[in-house]
RNA sequence: GCGCCCGUAGCUCAAUUGGAUAGAGUGACUGACUACGAAUCAGCAGGUUGGCCGUUCGAAUCGGCCCGGGCGCGCCA
């Protein structure tokens, strides 16, 4: 990458006057610096905490040691292969060396935006590497809820970022389409059916009592009639749920703008002999041992509070033993990253199966489990209380129906994964024109609705280009700084695999652009004038798009 | 009891993963449409970062102990 190079540039420019400004210090040492881009804009572009980190060492105050190295720092610059990149350097309190950027480097970012377009931001530090992100993955016995449906968000706009990223991304669903939760929603429907068909039947104990299950009930009378009342037929209305439930997630998700590559059933991984596989493996390594009649897996060896059983006394495996199973050949396949997202609920589960990925011993296995917290939604200004079973929950698809797709997804990645997020629907349909997400969407109408208007008035294709002369205003200079961040964004999400940087990133963006739409007129009788603020503001747009693709979310040309 | 997450402006949340004067949105208030979209902009106000020690050039961030909140700790999935 351009600024990966830059970087390295600089640090081999600092060690360098380091080491002849102090012999002491290994060239080594001074490469450990770190570099960032500080927050106040007169603390200039980059900075190194060079000084403060090794003025101990240099015996010498960290002020004084500053002011000595961006002396020596000035001095080599004119002779450096960084000369066309940075203006000067200078000290600052406490030690701080703050570096300027030239402005023929802004002037590169903007030919960069324009030249790369929609791969602007894109970077190669994935390296290829394959990555497997497992998200959703609801049990298929009730509709998607508000919960997944920020899973759902998650999920999917963070595998667009690793993909953005330069990761090989492959987006999977666990199915787990049997035990007993199948058999469960299976002996629902039926009782339903029998209702339906004027028979006395009893409601199995915690059954699922939503009106979905009456809804396949009487789809189920309508297809087959009464042929299945006299058998005992709890398998076929397990299958039948099953599949139904299946075909409704995926058309949830489809609306939501949320595809699978990969769907990876239970059943098939159990029928293949995999879970059997996985289980002798482990009893190869001597993980497993007998107790009480069942088997348990020392996970506590590989840093789990406590061993786990994964066959029960009744010889029916734990849910823990097709997992470990999936996992197992989730690396076979050849992917050197998982990544497990997961609600709240399976946080007591992240260190038996971590536990477990340790257990396989292969070196390079790197396994993410990102917990992504719920969602509480608020109406009339109370929590709904959400369950499943009891059939009480607000799906995925009224709540995108009420808000609308683009404002659903943006609303749940408005909080660090981590971070409980409430989800006032009142709120949000009341204000919706004041959702963020309308915000940054406007700065992109905007600037469409600009050409348009350009284009009509000079009855004639636009013409934008880098006018140099009328874009070195203080306004401008910030603009392209903040463009030239973009990428880095781009890098922070990918490595703390958080989607939230970008959002605060297209934000402030956004921002920038009303601030200056407001402040000077782009489209004016001065033609070169015109072009280039219309440069400015392609690139821009560019951004906007190119970030709002990655949440998932659209940019309109108008609203 | 053990483990994890959290506590920041009236409210909801940030803070480039240890950086410089802790920032946004929202609510309140003041102002800006006879020119490119007012779904916007400009301004004003709001803080002992739950508390106390410690680590160091430097702490909202790391460590310890308290206070308060949430979640998880099954031969459930």
């Amino acid at each position: 990458m351009v600024f990966k190079v830059f970087e390295k540039n600089l640090r081999t420019l600092i060690a360098g006057c380091v080491k002849e400004v102090t012999p002491n210090i290994a060239r080594e040492d001074a490469l450990e610096i770190g570099l960032e881009a500080p927050k106040d804009k007169s603390h200039g572009d980059i900075a190194t905490n060079a000084a403060l980190k090794l003025s101990g060492r240099a015996k010498k105050a960290p002020m004084e040691y500053a002011a000595l190295l961006a002396e020596r720092i000035n001095q080599r610059l004119t002779d450096s292969r960084l000369k066309t990149e940075i203006d000067r350097a200078e000290a600052k309190r406490p030690g701080f060396i703050n570096f300027w950027f030239s402005e023929r480097r802004l002037f590169e970012t903007l030919e960069d935006i324009a030249k790369k377009k929609v791969r602007y931001g894109s970077l190669d530090i994935g390296n290829k590497k394959k990555v497997n992100i497992e998200f959703v993955s609801a049990n298929p016995t009730g509709p998607l809820t508000i919960a997944h449906g920020r899973q759902a968000a998650f999920g999917d706009a963070l595998a667009n970022i690793l993909k953005f990223a330069g990761y090989g991304v492959t987006r999977e669903y666990y199915l787990n389409d049997e035990g007993n939760q199948i058999d469960l929603l299976g002996r629902s429907i039926r009782a339903r059916y029998l209702e339906l068909c004027g028979l006395d039947s009893e409601f199995p104990d915690g059954g699922y009592k939503g009106a979905y299950i009456a809804e396949m009930a009487k789809a189920a009378k309508a297809k087959y009639g009464e042929r299945f009342v006299r058998r005992e037929s709890p398998e076929f209305f397990a299958t039948f749920g099953c599949n139904w439930m299946v075909n409704d997630i995926k058309e949830d998700l489809r609306n939501f703008n949320v595809t699978f590559d990969v769907w990876y059933s239970q059943k098939r991984l159990n029928k293949s002999g995999k879970i059997k596989n996985a289980l002798k493996f482990l009893s190869r390594k001597k993980l497993l041992y007998e107790k009480g009649g069942a088997t348990w897996f020392k996970s506590s060896k590989f840093g789990d509070d406590k061993d786990r059983v994964v066959v029960k006394s009744t010889g029916e495996y734990t849910y823990l033993a097709p997992d470990v199973a999936y996992h197992m050949y989730k690396f076979k396949r050849g992917f050197e990253i998982l990544i497990d997202s997961w609600g709240p609920d399976h946080h007591g589960y992240i260190g038996r199966i971590k536990a477990a990925v340790k257990a396989f011993g292969r070196k390079k296995a790197v396994l993410e489990t990102l917990i992504v917290q719920l969602s509480t939604l608020y109406k009339d200004g109370k929590a709904v209380q959400i369950s499943t079973r009891a059939g009480e929950f607000i799906t995925l698809r009224d709540l995108v129906k009420d808000v609308g797709r683009d404002v659903a997804r943006f609303f749940f990645l408005t909080r660090k994964r981590d971070s409980h997020l409430d989800f006032d629907l009142a709120l949000a349909k009341k204000h919706s024109m004041d959702n963020p997400v309308y915000y940054i969407q406007y700065a992109h109408a905007r600037i469409c609705s600009m050409l348009k208007y350009s284009r009509e008035k000079k009855k004639g294709p636009v013409k934008a280009s880098l006018h140099r002369r009328h874009l070195k205003g203080q306004d401008e200079t910030d603009i392209m700084k903040l463009l030239g961040r973009f990428p880095l964004v781009i890098e922070l999400c990918a490595r703390s695999l958080e989607v939230f940087p970008l959002i605060s990133y297209l934000e402030e963006t956004a921002s920038a652009f009303h601030s200056y739409y407001d402040k000077y007129r782009i489209i004016t009788d001065d033609a070169s004038l015109t072009e280039g603020r219309l440069f400015l503001c392609l690139a821009i747009r560019t951004v906007l798009a190119n970030g709002l693709r990655l949440l998932g979310v659209a940019s309109p040309k108008s609203m």
